[in-house]
RNA sequence: CGGGGUGUAGCGCAGCCUGGUAGCGCACUUGGUUUGGGACCAAGGGGCCGUAGGUUCGAAUCCUACCACCCCGACCA
């Protein structure tokens, strides 16, 4: 694709209500367009990045059981005013009425929306364990939105609801969204650590958010240093196995700040592995039991005993994850930002020399750019007029992790292969393929 | 919701104090010269000055109200 046929509005100053990194790229390159406070357009750079984190989160749901479903962005009141949370839920719940004055609202969230679609379905303990995610748009009307995309009002999250018998069985079913949250971060080029949490209106006592270590994070946390090295890689989806994860992670102290305490931080972390930073929420998974099942009723018959089914739900922000993988990975010293692999907007960017008179490095461009499509590799070419640096420019800006550069340095068939924030080599095209196809697979 | 601030071209800003019908940089268009880390020359186009009302011969500028957005705090994927 021409990047001059792109919709990729480029604008060479920050905007003024810009204040953390990802904010400022994102308005800089044209992935979002605000609209008003707190609520954003994606434009198609951004939409491709979000797209693909949402498909690979889907992958990881999917590979330990869950099942996708949709449910509305808007709910009737009545499941609200059954759990309680409609008195509870505040002034951040956007409260609407439809024509005939009935009290709608547009969900913060699902646990009464999927309580009352499991309790109308299911009446046998047989049925059990079901484990149902959906991934849709969700609205909180924040005090204070900030930060762009970070901290809106309407986002896109990938929420999950398990429903067990009993409460053994439900921490099974926590365990395997434990480890799929594990393995969906990693796959997004993130190490996200694990860590005991506050509940908040959710409600519950077992609890854990996912947080990756960045400066501009609004979650103050305290971990140890050797809660990196634990490796789930040989964990299976096995109750004891699964179980054993978890109790890896728990051997460290790893606590946001509403649950930090300083002695017992102090005595069980020896200073040398002590974390004491800022972090970024990606993730967050709750154990509830019968909170919501209980007073709305969702029972199965279990040897002819009403039993309230014990739930758990699992969030993933996705629209968040999108700041927060250039808040992870922007690098500061040199400026650049570099997507990872497995979400960036496109694979390789061609950068040729262009004049009026002479269009021949375009054609070139554009047999490249040919064989790299057959090869499954996205590419866009910049066929702009445009001086060459301010080309290399605009694209250290955007971060796609590859650039292949062709003007007064080729050689023959040889081009100039950079890699955003490393080094250039001169190669071949089919090489230059090899390079990107190896990259894609880690 | 408390405190502070800002609304002037797509983005960044000046002009407002001291009223006379809008300007700069970038971006954009056309032509030309260029081409290795955001080039140069020339000629252009683009603005209900957030909205409404008021004062005045005359309002971007003064007054009032409203709206929007941003920042700092208390809450959250």
């Amino acid at each position: 694709m021409f990047f001059s046929k792109l919709f990729i509005p480029i604008l060479k100053n920050n905007p003024s209500e810009a204040k953390i990194k990802s904010h400022q790229l994102m308005l800089r390159v044209g992935m979002i367009k605000q609209s008003s406070a707190g609520i954003y357009s994606w434009l198609p750079l951004g939409f491709k990045v979000m797209k693909k984190i949402e498909q690979i989160v889907r992958e990881e749901q999917d590979r330990v059981g869950v099942q996708e479903i949709l449910m509305p962005t808007i709910q009737s009141s009545e499941i609200w005013k059954e759990s309680g949370r409609y008195e509870d839920y505040g002034e951040e719940m956007l409260r609407i009425k439809d024509r005939q004055n009935r009290e709608m609202l547009y969900g913060p969230t699902n646990e009464e929306l999927v309580t009352e679609i499991f309790r109308s379905s299911f009446k046998s303990y047989k049925s059990l364990p079901q484990l149902l995610y959906h991934i849709q748009w969700k609205f909180r009307d924040e005090l204070r939105p900030r930060f762009g995309i970070m901290r809106c009002r309407e986002f896109y999250m990938k929420d999950a609801y398990s429903f067990d018998l009993t409460d053994e069985d439900a921490k099974f079913s926590y365990n395997k969204f434990f480890l799929s949250y594990l393995k969906t971060f990693k796959r997004l080029n993130l190490s996200a650590i694990p860590m005991a949490a506050d509940t908040g209106p959710i409600g519950g006592n077992l609890s854990h958010e996912f947080i990756i270590l960045a400066d501009t994070g609004e979650s103050k946390i305290y971990t140890d240093k050797r809660i990196f090295d634990v490796d789930s890689s040989k964990t299976i989806l096995d109750k004891v196995s699964l179980s054993l994860l978890r109790k890896q992670y728990e051997k460290f102290y790893s606590v946001t700040d509403e649950k930090f305490n300083k002695d017992e931080f102090e005595k069980s972390v020896p200073e040398e592995f002590r974390v004491n930073t800022k972090g970024i929420e990606v993730g967050h998974i709750f154990y509830f039991g019968d909170k919501y099942s209980k007073p709305m009723n969702a029972a199965v018959d279990f040897n002819g005993k009403k039993e309230f089914v014990k739930m758990g739900s699992y969030g993933i922000g996705v629209s968040r994850l999108v700041g927060a993988i250039i808040e992870a990975k922007y690098n500061d010293k040199d400026g650049i930002m570099k997507w990872p692999m497995s979400v960036t907007p496109y694979d390789c960017a061609i950068i040729p020399m262009i004049n009026k008179n002479d269009k021949s490095n375009l054609e070139k461009s554009i047999k490249i750019y040919d064989f790299l499509k057959s090869k499954n590799i996205e590419t866009i070419i910049d066929d702009a007029d445009e001086n060459i640096s301010a080309k290399i420019k605009k694209f250290n800006l955007i971060g796609i992790p590859y650039q292949l550069i062709i003007g007064s340095k080729s050689e023959g068939n040889l081009y100039e292969f950079h890699e955003i924030d490393g080094e250039t080599q001169k190669l071949k095209v089919e090489d230059i393929a090899s390079q990107i196809i190896k990259a894609k697979q880690n």
